[in-house]
DNA sequence: AACGGCTGTGGAAACGATTCCACTGGAAAC
DNA sequence: GTTTCCAGTGGAATCGTTTCCACAGCCGTT
């Protein structure tokens, strides 16, 4: 007793194969032939197969999900919408770790194998075999994060550069003069462009002096030792770290030296993650949204499969300033909590 | 032009069908064949079709993986190690959020469409029902969690009981006599066997007073709320979270009602998240072994998939403790760090 | 009565790969 | 010089669906 196929269903019902399938897809039958087909159906537990499906259908169900660290808290709110969006929408997700610029090179060439509809990719390093490829392949894409002007794909951008400003901004106002941008990896999509918005964010204050660090990666040990370093080197009023997990190493590194946060040193990370809002002193953080960016991409893919001919788009989501107690209060602002505070921040913009 | 497929390449080089596919799979075939059908299929770019593929061979190269909350740390850590694991042997990942206990069965149900080779599963709410079409389906699958004795399925197991003894052992052993346990759901896996543990660790402490509260849900919020009530109502020295989760709301509780941690009160977490490191005060928590858990669940699989007569195993995966600051330090040992620790802590056991 | 249109039907051809089976020709064994 | 064996080959079947196409009725219109 192996499987049930459709030509089991047809014998039973008595009819050919042909009215069998249009019968259960809903094409045009008699109410007496839809009545007999699916009761075979039923009674021999029929399960169409996904894979004969696909082949004849030309299209799987499925949709891929390409980042290059599953783990890091941004790429799970961003899966966990997109799951959720596309599943409604009846497709599986599936998730890849893209790992370095030649695996994400493979992992394209490889969608031609038809084995998902579409592709949603979120690459670290974009490199110009990667455009081509990108623009090359038959699968519909959709990228989040900046490509070079006039790729024909479609992205969904972050606002780094204005989400750094939020940050400059907000540290300029509460009195922080010396300025530092502690960055990850800078030959990334993310450290290029908040290393670019930081520049473009402080270039015509002349009152601040600014500085730029790297840690060797996005995470809080990198970020520990990263900063260590930038604490013994100079005195700062203010540091934006890269993304929260650096900002939280920034803070073990601050209390390790006992400097004092938001009182000597200000910190503020990017993302919003829980993290942020977990830490102590809580971390002020820009919210680039990560949630909303995975909507607007699980949004745009659907419609890309719909329609492969629409022209490329860009859909770019605005940042908010969330700000907690590593960043000293405006003048005139309730100060937020005072250590270890409450959870929830003051959205700011 | 549209795709190559295996007949283009067959012509191209000027030999059968079956010649080819067997050239390509390095099945029996000449040198000169081998040689001829290779350059043929790299001039074409011929890439095999997947759905195609899948329909012949009975196997499509993909496994599934679902759980109730894809945004949890825990199962975060989980899915990131499966991933690798089963990447390594050329399988894709599938993600599904399984919902609620109906959206599980029809989960299952739904694989006899065959789009994946297996499946693990990580259900929160077990029902009579879900182990049955468990034992029915033919397609192979893991369950991370505990299944009704003699089910036969393979599972990968915490050890709930183990980890909330080591919990109640320390809190005991640092001096703790009221100690409370506050749970989440209690019709559910996790809820219902980390009670158990509770139950059973303390029921011959005679010298210490016990009490179980609910939070509604896995959450900090969750666990926030829940902590109100019970702390409002007595007195504890020391509270076991059902997860850091809940654990962090504890602490935000106990914050706002002025309760000293660790001095007034202990806290335990459990699952060992970066949020237990990162909190303040450092959250003690023990470590029930997600990503071992989900390693052992993905060789599991991947050994059920070679040999699908093989027994039923349950394999275990043993919890440790890591103690921070929100639990009071042993007699005669250093405590660890004080208030806002640099990251790291002390493994007990 | 002849005709056009419309609904339902079944046979057979796809979709793109793998593999069974029968067959060839040449080398090895007697 | 026959026989045996075996590597290598191509035709055709197969996996389980969907859908094209031709055709059979039946109804309503001229």
């Amino acid at each position: 007793m192996g499987r049930v196929t459709l030509a089991d269903v047809a014998r039973r019902a008595g009819v050919s194969l042909a009215s069998t399938s249009r019968a259960l897809n809903g094409q045009v039958a008699s109410a007496a032939t839809v009545e007999r087909v699916r009761r075979a159906a039923d009674e021999l537990g029929y399960i169409p197969d996904a894979s004969a499906r696909s082949l004849r259908l030309r299209r799987t169900g499925q949709l891929a999900f390409a980042v290059a660290d599953i783990g890091n808290p941004v790429y799970v709110e961003m899966m966990r919408e997109i799951e959720s969006v596309v599943a409604a929408e009846g497709y599986r997700l599936v998730v890849s770790r893209t790992g370095d610029a030649d695996a994400t090179l493979d992992l394209v060439r490889d969608l031609n194998q038809g084995y998902v509809d579409g592709l949603i990719l979120s690459p670290l390093r974009v490199t110009p075999a990667l455009v081509e490829a990108l623009e090359q392949t038959t699968v519909p894409t959709v990228v989040v994060g900046r490509l070079p002007e006039g790729a024909r794909v479609d992205t969904v951008l972050a606002d780094s550069e204005g989400g750094v400003a939020l940050a400059v901004d907000h540290l300029i106002r509460t009195g922080a003069r010396r300025i530092a941008f502690l960055n990850g990896p800078v030959d990334t999509t993310p450290g290029r462009f908040r290393q670019l918005g930081f520049r473009e964010a402080t270039a015509d204050r002349t009152e601040v002096v600014t500085g730029e660090f790297h840690a060797e990666d996005f995470t809080i040990d990198a970020g520990y030792a990263a900063a260590r370093v930038m604490l013994a080197a100079d005195e700062w009023d203010a540091v934006i770290a890269v993304n929260d997990l650096v900002g939280i190493g920034i803070l073990h590194a601050a209390h390790e030296r006992g400097i004092a946060v938001p009182d000597e040193l200000a910190v503020i990370g990017i993302d919003n993650t829980t993290l942020a809002d977990v830490c102590h002193p809580g971390l002020t953080s820009v919210d680039l949204g990560a949630a909303r960016r995975g909507h607007k991409a699980a949004r745009l893919i659907l419609a890309r499969m719909e329609d492969g001919d629409l022209p490329p788009r860009a859909v770019r989501v605005a940042p908010s300033l969330h700000e907690r107690g590593s960043t000293a209060a405006l003048a005139g602002a309730a100060r937020p909590g005072g250590p270890a505070a409450v959870p929830g921040s003051r959205r700011v913009r």
